[in-house]
DNA sequence: TCTGGGGTCCTGATGCTT
DNA sequence: TCTGAAGCATCAGGACCC
């Protein structure tokens, strides 16, 4: 760890857990500290989601097929994964964040920058403000650890909290921020994955000092755009701000099939799965989707995708559906096909009109149905559904509508 | 070894409008 | 009226990140 000083321009801290998952379900069960841990499927196609530390020497890491994560470790346990618990460690993590700064920007359930500038007099230099940050965390969840990198911009934060882990603090001061980086392999290049790492590699490029010595000319007529983006980055530039909020642009759903499927009913039947899924999460998240788009992967692994606007924004399952059934007429290829999934895109929020009154107010339409079911389910409590079926044949089809409840009998 | 799920961004092709 | 260029939006695919 270096040992400096600020105030710097800009304090910028990058925390991100180490083994997250792994780490929560050793927490949760004492039985499995200080033993190989694999969180993941324990059958089918899936892949490692996280090792623990203890797995690691091993070889074995996240996104290795789990068949050959077992071979490499047989001694491992193999835990599938509870995203719920993952998400509720992960808010009293944010939490403790959002104690050491008001501009926290999460990236993922177990990792955030943090913007630190201004906040020297209240949580001192860079060193003991990462030790302070640490701390928190592990007493508030009970005994997990976190790496922290402190820089002045986004990128050398995030690559020094990679730099010692597992429980490390790495500082990196602004003035030092090229050097420092100058030996480090151009895998921690941002942006730079297996295909363009090779690239750079023929390119006789391995290290990021390499990259910020062939100059930015160079490294853009050989790479283009990313060929920019990679020399600021060797070269220690990175204006990206801390930006507390997001908003998401597409939400997904998707499933990889224990077998392939090539009927189209079968594929119909994951595609209705797929829109409940994403109809649910718009409207919980009180947004309307422009556009669907059908995602099918074929069993040699090329990916195929389709989209379409919509007539309208919509955060109804059945539109979804509909718009995502039409598009497989555009396919033409007939499959099998290992993962079938959609994508709403293009999202907007809402119309705050999900009140109970729309069940006699104004035409309904099954965009309009759907909000009603959820704001029945919310307001009366699991079961209400049932209830709200019970307004079949009158209100509700005196509108018109044909009223289909399987997706909500099948979720609930 | 045999490859997940949920995202973002970029690029090139294409089609529409001016 | 026709044509080409420019600008823009959309689409499909690819690469990447966590």
């Amino acid at each position: 760890m270096s040992g400096s000083a600020g105030p710097w321009p800009r304090v910028i801290a990058h925390a991100d857990m180490d083994a997250f998952y792994a780490a929560v379900e050793q927490l949760d069960d004492p039985s499995l500290r200080g033993r190989p841990v694999l969180v993941g499927p324990n059958s089918g196609r899936g892949v490692v989601l996280t090792a623990s530390y203890e797995a690691r020497p091993s070889r074995v890491g996240s996104a290795m097929p789990m068949a050959l994560a077992r071979q490499r470790c047989p001694d491992a346990v193999v835990v599938p994964p509870r995203f719920e618990r993952y998400r509720e460690i992960s808010t009293s993590i944010m939490a403790v964040f959002a104690d050491f700064s008001p501009v926290v920007e999460p990236i993922s359930l177990d990792e955030a920058f943090l913007d630190m500038t201004g906040s020297a007099h209240i949580f001192g230099l860079p060193e003991a403000f990462g030790r302070r940050l640490k701390a928190a965390v592990r007493e508030a969840t009970g005994g997990l650890t976190v790496s922290v990198g402190v820089s002045g911009t986004k990128y050398v934060a995030k690559v020094a909290s990679g730099y010692r882990k597992p429980d490390g603090l790495t500082i990196v001061p602004p003035e030092t921020a090229q050097a420092w980086l100058a030996p480090q392999p151009v895998a921690v290049l941002w942006g730079a994955g297996p295909k363009t790492q090779r690239k750079l590699i023929e390119l006789g490029l391995t290290t990021v000092g390499d990259v910020a010595a062939w100059g930015e000319d160079r490294l853009a007529n050989a790479l283009g755009r990313i060929g920019k983006h990679f020399y600021a980055l060797a070269s220690g530039q990175d204006p990206r701000r801390v930006a507390s909020s997001r908003k998401a642009k597409s939400l997904s759903s998707e499933r990889t099939l224990r077998i392939d499927a090539r009927r189209t009913e079968e594929i119909c039947f994951h595609l209705r799965k797929a829109a409940t899924d994403i109809a649910r999460r718009l409207r919980r998240r009180g947004l309307v989707a422009s556009g669907v788009r059908v995602k099918l992967k074929r069993s040699d692994f090329k990916i195929l995708t389709r989209q379409r606007r919509l007539a309208d924004p919509s955060c109804a399952s059945e539109v979804l559906y509909r718009g995502a059934q039409s598009l497989l007429a555009e396919f033409d290829d007939a499959g099998p096909f290992r993962l079938i999934g959609i994508a709403a895109y293009d999202l907007a929020s809402a119309v705050n009109n999900t009140q109970l009154d729309m069940l006699s107010a104004g035409p309904a339409t099954s965009d309009r149905l759907d909000r009603v079911l959820d704001a029945v389910t919310e307001r009366f409590g699991p079961g209400a559904v049932r209830w709200a079926r019970d307004l079949e044949g009158s209100t509700m089809l005196d509108n018109g509508v044909t009223l289909d409840f399987r997706d909500d009998e099948a979720d609930a």
